[in-house]
DNA sequence: AATGAAATAAAAAAGTC
DNA sequence: GACTTTTTTATTTCATT
């Protein structure tokens, strides 16, 4: 099975992936001393998840506040009847204002993550998004506060 | 103000925090090339973003499936009359299985996001919860596909 | 702030076990 | 797979504008 060829990750992938999580810029040399590896050993386990996809990508964590995008919310999203399932989520994946896009169980069918400068934006991302005319209806619920954050980053262009 | 001193950031700053997250990686002679900079002047640049906190970290995007953490769920939380809520923050910031904790408006009081193996390990993690005394009572919701991912990163330990 | 040149450090490649 | 050595590339520092 293709799929899964080649993707034995033992303790010392998880403690590459530990280090690189916490910063990804750790010389290969310092990684190596951590993990008992030399540094090209060190760089070929970091080609091969990277190639198995287990790394994604490396980026950078970024602060939304000081991007001036200091307001999360959480949009539930109940489509309306016969809408376009697909275009929805190819606007979700466009948007720049989404952070995250979910196919839930429960009363609603998607849940989003939305990240804004202001109120006023977030009423703008509404009104975009009732005007789309993806919607039966929705709910939104504001972040007063974060106590864990995941990674921020913005959008590709 | 001594939290807005220096914080100028223009559209160059802004083109680099693009292309570091495309890709944090990317030489700072590229980089530079990008915004017509030299690579020390987009190494300074990158310093200082540093230490402004805009950039809080070099990390990886990581697909926590290939982690065998493939299910995401969302757990509404309704804080027991009396709670120490400042215990339950720190639950939130130590659970390895929490990627997301936000204090919100509305009917519940925060909304989690958490990242586990299967649905037993999901059961788990709720056993844990009701058993820790902070609930009135929760409700779960879970992730059936995921259209727009924030980046995954393990937490520190 | 930004620059180029010099010095240092790191990563990638090649070849061996 | 992992290691060492060599080569290539990148980063950092610093004096100058």
């Amino acid at each position: 099975m293709k799929s899964i060829m080649n993707m034995v990750m033992d303790d010392i992938d998880r403690k590459i992936i530990d280090l690189l999580s916490g910063d990804a810029r750790r010389s290969l040399a310092d990684i190596g001393a951590a993990v008992s590896l030399s540094p090209s050993s060190v760089n070929e386990r970091i080609k091969k998840l990277l190639a198995d996809g287990v790394i994604k990508r490396f980026t950078i964590d970024i602060d939304p506040a000081k991007l001036a995008l200091p307001v999360a919310a959480f949009v539930w999203i109940a489509l309306r009847e016969g809408a376009d399932e697909a275009a929805f989520r190819a606007f979700a994946r466009e948007d720049r204002h989404v952070s995250e896009c979910h196919h839930v169980t429960g009363a609603w069918s998607y849940l989003l993550k939305v990240q804004v400068a202001d109120l006023a934006a977030l009423e703008r991302f509404l009104a975009t998004l009732k005007e789309s005319g993806f919607l039966a209806r929705s709910e939104t619920v504001i972040a007063l506060s974060t106590v864990v954050a995941p990674p921020f980053r913005v959008k590709d262009t």
